[in-house]
RNA sequence: CGGGGCGUGGCGCAGCCUGGUAGCGCAUUAGACUGGGGGUCUAAGGGUCGCAGGUUCGAAUCCUGUCGCCCCGACCA
C-alpha cells in the first residue's frame, strides 16, 4: 500500500478524552475513531490488526477441535425467556422493539441461541461432544464505557460453547479451551495468566480468567514469579484426555489469583516469589453443567437408551479488547510496537527523498518486489521530510522499517530498522528484500 | 446508578468571572527555500462558539431546559 493513497490519519496530539496509553496511541496512529460512547469505527490500519487477531483466534480454535459458525447480533426476547435470563440480565442488555412491537435485543452473549440451535438438531450421544464457536459483535450497555476498545459497549468477541454427555467429558472440553487460549495469546506475544475466577451470573463451579499483566489493567492480580517467564506455545494432542489434564494441572500449579480469589496459604507458600500487578482480562472460560441445557429443555439419547441432559461450558475471548491489551503490553514513547504476528503491515518502506529521481526509482522497485514476494508493506512515498516519516512509522509501530535515501544508495545500501529493539543495519536492497520475504513466509 | 467536569475551525486550547469586531498552537492549501528523526519564510482557506428557549439595544459570555462526551465510585469479554 502506498501511503499517498491510503487513509491513515495520524496525529501528534491525542484527543483529551483518551486517558490510557493504548487508547491515545490507537487514536494517534489512526486505528480507530469514536462514533458514540463505547462504540468505534475501525479505520483501515486498525481493522487490519483486528482481523489478524481474529484469524489467530480462529486458527487456534480450529486446532483445538472447535467448529466455527455465525450467530446473529439480533436475538429475540422469547429465547431469553426460555432460559429465564431475560429479566435476570438487567439494564446491560440493549433491548429493542421491532415494527411489530416484538421484543428484540442486541446479543450480549449467545448461550441461548447456541443451545436452542444445537438442541433442535442433536438427538443422540453420537452428536456429542461438540464445541461450536463464532466471532461476532456483541453489545453490552455498560454504565461507563472507557479506555477505548478495552471497555467498549460494542465489541468483537469469540464465544465458544461446548456440549458433552457428562461432567468428565465437559472437563476435557474445558481443558481443550484452556490450552487453546494459552496458545492463542502466546502467538500474539502476550503472557496471559489463567486465574481462578468467579463465575458470576453465568453460573457454574469451574472458571478461569486469562489476564494480561499491564499497569493500566482494571483488576488487581497476584501470582508466582514463575509466570514471568515468556509465553511458550504448547504442542499438544487435543484428543489426549490425560495429557491435556496434566498440562492444565501443570499450568495451574503455579499460584495466580485475582483480588477476589486470593489464597493466603498459597501466597505464604510462594513467599518471595509472590508478585502483585494489575491486569487486563482478555479471556474467560466457564464450565456450568446443565444450567442452560436443562432450562431450555435440551436432551439427547445415550447409548443405553436413556435421556441425558448435556453438560455445557462457554469460552470467551475479547478480540477487539486484545488490540488495546497488546498495545498496553507493547509500546514505547514513540508509539506502538506490534508483535509481527498481529502487525497491520510487516514493513514500512521509507523513501527519504520523494523528489529524488534515483531514490524514488529504487523505492518503487523495492516496493514492487516486496509485494510480489508476499510481504505486507506500507510504502511512505509522500513528499515529506524524513523526520516526519520516521515519526509516522514509529507511532504506527510496524515491526520493520526499510529506509531508502540518496546517501545510502551511493554505496548501494538501504537501512533496515527493527522497531522493537531500535537496531539498525545496512544491507543491499536485495538482501533486505530476501530477509523480509523470508519472514513473511516463516 | 450516585458524585464531579467539559462542549469554541480537523486536533489541543484561550476568551466567559466583568455582555460590544471570535483568537492562539498544531494540522490543511499555494509558492519559495530546504532535505537522514515531526524544517524555515511568505500568503491563504476554514468556526451561525453542542442544540433550543429566555434576558438585553446587543449573548461564546448571563438565565432555563435539553442533548452529547469525559472523569471518580459500584459493575463488566
Amino acid at each position: 500500500m502506498r501511503l499517498s493513497r491510503y487513509f491513515l490519519p495520524v496525529s501528534k496530539e491525542s484527543p483529551a478524552d483518551a486517558q490510557i496509553i493504548s487508547h491515545k496511541l490507537m487514536l494517534r496512529a489512526g486505528l480507530i475513531r469514536q462514533t458514540a460512547a463505547g462504540i468505534y469505527t475501525w479505520l483501515p490500519l486498525g481493522y487490519r490488526v483486528l482481523r489478524k487477531i481474529e484469524q489467530i483466534v480462529r486458527e487456534e480454535q480450529d486446532r483445538a477441535g472447535a467448529i466455527e459458525l455465525l450467530m446473529p447480533t439480533m436475538q429475540s426476547a422469547e429465547l431469553w425467556r426460555q432460559s429465564g435470563r431475560y429479566d435476570a440480565y438487567g439494564p446491560e442488555m440493549l433491548r429493542i422493539k421491532d415494527r411489530h412491537d416484538r421484543e428484540m435485543l442486541f446479543g450480549p452473549t449467545a448461550e441461548e441461541v447456541i443451545t436452542s440451535v444445537f438442541r433442535d438438531s442433536a438427538r443422540s450421544y453420537r452428536d456429542l461432544p461438540r464445541t461450536l464457536y463464532n466471532i461476532q459483535w456483541k453489545f453490552r450497555d455498560e454504565v461507563r464505557p472507557r479506555f477505548g476498545v478495552m471497555r467498549g459497549r460494542e465489541f468483537l468477541m469469540k464465544d465458544a460453547y461446548s456440549f458433552d454427555m457428562d461432567e468428565t467429558g465437559a472437563r476435557h472440553s474445558y481443558n481443550r479451551m484452556f490450552v487453546a487460549y494459552l496458545n492463542t495469546f502466546a502467538r500474539m506475544g502476550l503472557r496471559a495468566i489463567p486465574m481462578q475466577a468467579d463465575t458470576g451470573p453465568i453460573g457454574g463451579d469451574l472458571s478461569h480468567e486469562f489476564i494480561v499483566l499491564a499497569p493500566t489493567g482494571e483488576s488487581d492480580v497476584f501470582y508466582h514469579s514463575n509466570w514471568e517467564k515468556p509465553a511458550a506455545l504448547t504442542d499438544v494432542d487435543f484428543d489426549d484426555v490425560d495429557g491435556l489434564r496434566s498440562i492444565v494441572g501443570g499450568y495451574t500449579a503455579d499460584y495466580a489469583a485475582t483480588d477476589e480469589k486470593r489464597d493466603e496459604a498459597r501466597e505464604a507458600e510462594a513467599g518471595d516469589a509472590l508478585r502483585q500487578s494489575r491486569g487486563v482480562e482478555v479471556g474467560h472460560i466457564f464450565y456450568f453443567g446443565t444450567k442452560y441445557s436443562s432450562a431450555m429443555g435440551m436432551k439427547v439419547q445415550a447409548s443405553d437408551g436413556s435421556e441425558v441432559i448435556p453438560h455445557m461450558g462457554s469460552y470467551g475471548i475479547g478480540v477487539s479488547r486484545l488490540v488495546g491489551a497488546i498495545i498496553e503490553a507493547s509500546h514505547d514513547d514513540a508509539g506502538i510496537i506490534w508483535p509481527e504476528s498481529v502487525a497491520p503491515y510487516k514493513v514500512g518502506l521509507i523513501n527519504m527523498r520523494a523528489d529524488h529521481e534515483g531514490c524514488a526509482a529504487a523505492c518503487d522497485d523495492l516496493y514492487r518486489k516486496l509485494e510480489a514476494a508476499g510481504v505486507e508493506v506500507l510504502y511512505d512515498d509522500r513528499d515529506e521530510r524524513g523526520g516526519a516519516k520516521f515519526a509516522t512509522m514509529d507511532v504506527i509501530g510496524l515491526p520493520w522499517q526499510i529506509v531508502v535515501g540518496p546517501k545510502g544508495l551511493e554505496r548501494d545500501v538501504v537501512e533496515l530498522k527493527n522497531r522493537a529493539t531500535g537496531e539498525k543495519i545496512e544491507l543491499s536492497a536485495s538482501d533486505a528484500l530476501a530477509k523480509m520475504a523470508q519472514r513473511a513466509t516463516a
